[in-house]
DNA sequence: TGCTAATATCATGAGAATATGCTAAAATCG
DNA sequence: CGATTTTAGCATATTCTCATGATATTAGCA
């Protein structure tokens, strides 16, 4: 899987943040129903995120989560960040798998690939995904993964 | 991480194979002391990889692992997807995140990257990761990548 | 001040992924 | 056949992520 079971309840969180809450501060507890994920993890999770400066939390009646910083300045990457560092996304086989000679011949190959989705982690905003319309030219070729999962769809 | 260690072992396992071995096959405890893994674990692994078509083994002395076909035919899609089904890559936040609403914004956005990486995964096969000599063009903008993880290395 | 609503934190448990060790089965060769 | 070399496979330990439950801390408000 892409990102952690915490990882993608934590983006699931900040999405809900920001489309959900209108200025005013969002309880834990409706998260975790928002998002469906225990209610004493995600706090600590929620926890997680406002230490990295995502999310700011405010104590007490009328307390809750609400975003440190506007929707379109906080990018995938700086989200998912604290749970699965960019590091770990770079090599296929581990840091340790490079190196060994001069250059690994599979970093070099995959390393393109893994530089377009570093990218898209990093330009990719909150705001672009709590958007309700989206262009036709956004909503792309998928067919192509579908018939490589039908293909294996039948074992 | 793109691939769990398990998936990981296995592929390096593979390119040991398919650099190592010249026809003989190579012994499991060879692989095992090449890739770094415990020997009976990557026993498993190996195991997994011949009911699943990729390697061939073969018994009593003399016996060990080799391709099942040859190197220019084995996608790194096949290798990996025993420990990975392909089906878990296409969802940033899991098959379920997608489909609450007419469609999901955010595998709207994704998939275009996700089809990418499979489109890697399913052309660049074992051959190409042990010829030994690379094209310019191949050795890629890494240093984008590279920028991202300097800035965080300082945490 | 004292009550209540909310986050913060700690201690522990459950389960999956990973690892280890032992025994069985098969193939080769003398 | 019998000894040796090698994979096959099971049973169990270890480690790590994810989850749960109980308690402490903070803020607002009457």
């Amino acid at each position: 899987m892409w990102l952690s079971s915490t990882a993608q309840t934590a983006l699931r969180a900040v999405l809900h943040v920001a489309s959900g809450g209108h200025g005013a501060p969002v309880r834990a507890g409706e998260i975790a129903d928002a998002v469906g994920a225990p209610r004493n993890y995600l706090s600590k999770t929620l926890h997680v995120l406002t230490r990295a400066g995502v999310l700011v939390s405010k104590r007490g009646p009328n307390g809750g989560f609400a975003l440190a910083v506007p929707a379109t300045e906080v990018s995938l990457e700086r989200v998912i960040a604290p749970f699965a560092p960019a590091d770990d996304r770079r090599w296929l086989l581990g840091r340790r798998g490079c190196g060994t000679t001069s250059h690994c011949m599979v970093h070099a190959h995959w390393s393109k690939v893994a530089t377009e989705v570093e990218r898209f982690l990093a330009t990719t905003t909150v705001a672009d995904l709590i958007t309700t319309d989206i262009s036709p030219d956004q909503l792309l070729p998928t067919f192509i993964a579908e018939d490589l999962s039908h293909a294996r769809a039948a074992r």
